[in-house]
DNA sequence: CAAAGTATGTGTGCTAGTCACATATCTGGT
DNA sequence: ACCAGATATGTGACTAGCACACATACTTTG
């Protein structure tokens, strides 16, 4: 058995190596963003009113790499600092129109790359890959945060029935 | 089946990518050198004699940047720079007894990430997750030299009937 | 209300990559 | 034999994106 299962960990490996340069350059191409600014337009859409702060625990980038990044989104006009609510500190992130619709883009190429290779599986077989997907993700998720860090990418329309339940700061 | 089949894309896409993060981490904070370094590294004890323009189709970087890559390597000792066989123009790169050090370790160090997290499958999930990843792994490669990208970062030792048939030139 | 903690943003410098270019070698047609 | 074009390597100049150290503004807590 162990023998086998070095063998699915290698596969599993390979797949996540292969599938995730597929995902990078989809989303690159099509929205002409590298993988962290696009990162950053998705969960703004997921998690209006982000801080700074929140965001760059979000996407694994110190606090100035943060600012930088948005400094660039900023520039090109697709995300807006507004005064935060609660904190006079604080910024509160929002996406412009065209970043609501460059994010859309974005969502709609990640798309267009995962599922042709989910459909040419039989329904069983879809069935089968959504479940172990979803115990491969339960397992790697640690705390809330990482959850949103796995999550920073995701589609929200696609999302029915979270596997790992993520908490959406705000949003109960 | 469509909006199921959606789900499934989108949580494929986030297994990817938080398995990904995992990935990179843990060879990252074990070998001290990026990903893409660690790349070559693996990729080279696979192929040795590798000439610097397979290994930078290999890994997706322009010539130029895989020379620069090479440069470091070569700096830290880990590779050597030999003639190649029949053509005074390549160069034929290889690695030292420190850099086959280091790639065991970069190895030893994706496996530790990966195990545990097949491991906690039972034996019938496991064989279904291999089988559905074989599946993803055909769909998703493409010509010889992206099989060969896919699997820059493969274990020889555990890779067993490779679903893609890596060809390995020179090795018949 | 002072001290400590938290959030933002700036100056500076590094790393890893790109593009443009120069050089060496190979290959194939005449 | 020779030349044109393709292929392989490597250098110089530059850029993007990030980190570290720091300055500033605000909040929280004792």
């Amino acid at each position: 058995m162990t023998e086998e299962s070095r063998r699915t960990a290698n596969l599993l490996g390979a797949a996540v190596l292969g599938l995730h340069d597929e995902l990078r350059r989809a989303v690159e191409t099509r929205s002409g963003h590298s993988g962290e600014s696009s990162a950053a337009l998705v969960a703004l859409g997921h998690q209006p009113g982000l801080s700074n702060d929140a965001l760059s625990r979000l996407l694994g980038l110190t606090h100035t790499g943060s600012v930088r990044l948005i400094d660039r989104l900023l520039a090109e006009g697709l995300v807006e600092r507004r005064p935060a609510a609660h904190d006079r500190r604080a910024v509160a992130l929002h996406l412009t129109a065209a970043g609501e619709r460059l994010r859309q883009e974005i969502l709609e190429a990640r798309e267009a790359a995962l599922l042709p290779l989910v459909s040419r599986l039989g329904a069983r077989d879809q069935a089968s890959l959504a479940r172990l997907l979803e115990r491969l993700l339960t397992a790697v998720s640690r705390d809330d945060s990482h959850k949103l860090r796995i999550c920073r990418l995701c589609d929200g329309g696609a999302c029915t029935d979270c596997p790992i339940l993520v908490p959406v700061p705000g949003r109960g």
